[in-house]
DNA sequence: GTAACAGACTGATAAAGGTCAGTATGATTT
DNA sequence: AAATCATACTGACCTTTATCAGTCTGTTAC
């Protein structure tokens, strides 16, 4: 039984979809934002979207661009649903990886077909990919399939801010993955100063690393905010990633992907001034806060200098140069980034 | 037909187990030192060694030490040849992972017997953990095999020192197989400062990270010194590795590998004092040349500095006070480790 | 309602290390 | 054989940033 996720603010509309959808034998799951909507597909992805475009705080281009930055998410068919046929909003949406488009009013007859098309038209995808077998282009479908059901039914546990999720040196006994909060894993050298090596968001996954080298974490995981986490215990995922040529696949990107970004980190570690290492930061987490719906950064200044790799202070004197230069806004701790380009072209 | 790399020095015995295997249908590489040897097995791996203990510049010990660092060599059955049955020996070579101990003089039926067992052990082995099939203790032995029929019969190219391998910017088209000599990769930020992230020895694979993620190469290779590179084609690469378990594990090992080993340097960079960064640098650069089995080190400052992350100057004058303080020497610009335990422990 | 605390921020000072300019020496080219 | 170049190294100077000590404000605990 196939599971559609809809995501749309006005009850009426939402109602109206569900009925169509669970009279044609569809599990039908609902949101009534777009975070919301986020925070359920990334919890128990479904196998396809409607998603409304204009929505109050975050719009479903917003959600599009959210959901497919994250493998669980990436690959799940997309259908807009919008009032008008607007053809600007159409080109972007598509732009956007959008995979359908539907126009309010519609009869549900039309609906269904969609609905069926894109279902049907994502499994003929997978299965041309699983003969294709080159990676980089391979099976995503598939491979998101078998992450899906790694996640699904899984034991979940809530931390409060500043709980610990693992400890250096402790032994890695379960995956985690990341359903809503924000969590920092960070290394601690011998005289006690700490470098943010991550910083994870809702659908990510966390503490792969020591669990598939089998050794003890070197690093240790701490709640930034309230969290819900998945746990994925290590007898269920080990096999797994053993014998999946598409769950190891995914992995392999997460870990490039991951290397990737500790060699720009290093580069930028090594001869860039602290000026542009909290531009660098500010532009990071601005991203990965509008990621997660939020207009502005929400972090301690001690967690930012472990993320810069410099003392509280010199973090602090550069955030309010930026001040001053009218790069950012600083209101009661929470820092709202205003010129983007400025701070990315921030020299040395 | 099974291959058979001896390596011994004296002439006499080397020929005697030649005749012996060649009779019994093996086919047999030789070596008449631990550098050879070394180089013979990386370059055309065989399904087991033959190693004398006792030879000038590089022991057994140190030859089964190397080859037990690099993936592909790592699994191969390693018998010791020894003179005397030294307790000592015998204990020491068990330890660093010798499979097996023949004492010299032997006769060729005892040989043969050992031989025998050992490969069909080894046969075994990988039977046994392709039933497991759990990560970490998963078939390494045939993960290897793969391994080495990947760098079997491939072309090779010479590159002299200061070519480039490939260039930032450029797509990859191989993975690259070092077979001998030694290459740095680096990337280099907007004004022009550059970064070392790997130095690679004979033995590892490049260039694989950009192959993986079938996307440009942020990072060039070029070689230190004069090398010797196998070229596997992408083509021959990428079916192989999506499709084969055993292939993507070593290479998620690899990876999880290099992401240990930057997130150490991010923590260092970050808080540690040129000092302590010189010194980790010349503990790392002493590790790789007596795994090449080299006596010093030999790098440009300019390599050395854009290691650590600084400027050339800081590292000589670092360099100079590590001299005065009797921690290295320095000859001709050739780096000797003389207290290893002292600049590990330097503080800060 | 007050005490204790955590977190953001400021000022003064010192040290680390980058930059620039230059010397010495051995290797390579012409 | 001379000229050029590459590399290692030194000295003087100045910028960056770490450190310490302290203020201010909002939050939590009792």
């Amino acid at each position: 039984m196939k599971k559609i996720l809809i995501i749309e603010d006005t009850y009426e509309v939402r109602d109206n979809i569900v009925e169509i959808l669970s009279l044609s034998n569809y599990e039908v799951d609902e949101a009534e934002n777009g975070i919301i909507g986020i925070e359920k597909a990334q919890t128990s992805p479904p196998d396809l979207i409607l998603c409304d475009v204009m929505m109050p705080d975050l719009d479903g281009f917003g959600v599009l661009h959210i959901l497919s930055k994250k493998p669980v998410t990436a690959n799940i068919p997309f259908i807009f649903l919008t009032a008008k046929s607007e053809k600007a909003d159409f080109r972007k949406g598509m732009n956007l990886g959008a995979d359908d488009y539907i126009t309010k009013p519609f009869d549900p007859h039309e609906l269904l077909e969609v609905v069926e098309m894109r279902l049907k038209k994502n499994e003929r995808k997978a299965a041309v990919q699983e003969k294709k077998g080159s990676l980089g282009l391979i099976n995503e479908s598939k491979g998101r399939r078998e992450l899906q059901e790694l996640i699904a039914n899984r034991e979940v546990r809530t931390f409060r801010k500043r709980d610990a999720i693992y400890k250096e040196n402790e032994l890695p006994r379960q995956l985690y993955y990341l359903q809503s909060g924000k969590v920092k894993t960070f290394r601690t050298n011998d005289f006690g100063k700490t470098y943010i090596t991550h910083i994870y968001n809702a659908g990510d996954f966390l503490g792969y690393q020591a669990l598939i080298k089998n050794t003890p974490y070197h690093e240790s995981a701490v709640a930034m905010e309230n969290c819900r986490v998945a746990l994925i215990p290590k007898k269920d995922f080990l096999p797994l990633l053993a014998n999946s040529r598409h769950l190891s696949n995914q992995f392999i990107k997460l870990l490039a992907q991951n290397i990737e970004e500790h060699e720009e980190q290093l580069l930028s570690l090594a001869y860039s001034s602290i000026r542009k290492r909290v531009a660098q930061a500010l532009l990071k987490l601005n991203e990965q806060s509008r990621n997660s719906g939020q207009a502005n950064i929400s972090i301690l200044r001690d967690d930012f200098a472990s993320m810069v790799g410099t003392a509280k202070e010199s973090v602090i004197r550069t955030l309010a140069e930026f001040k001053t230069e009218g790069l950012i806004e600083v209101d009661n701790g929470l820092i709202t980034v205003i010129d983007q380009d400025k701070l990315y072209k921030i020299p040395c």
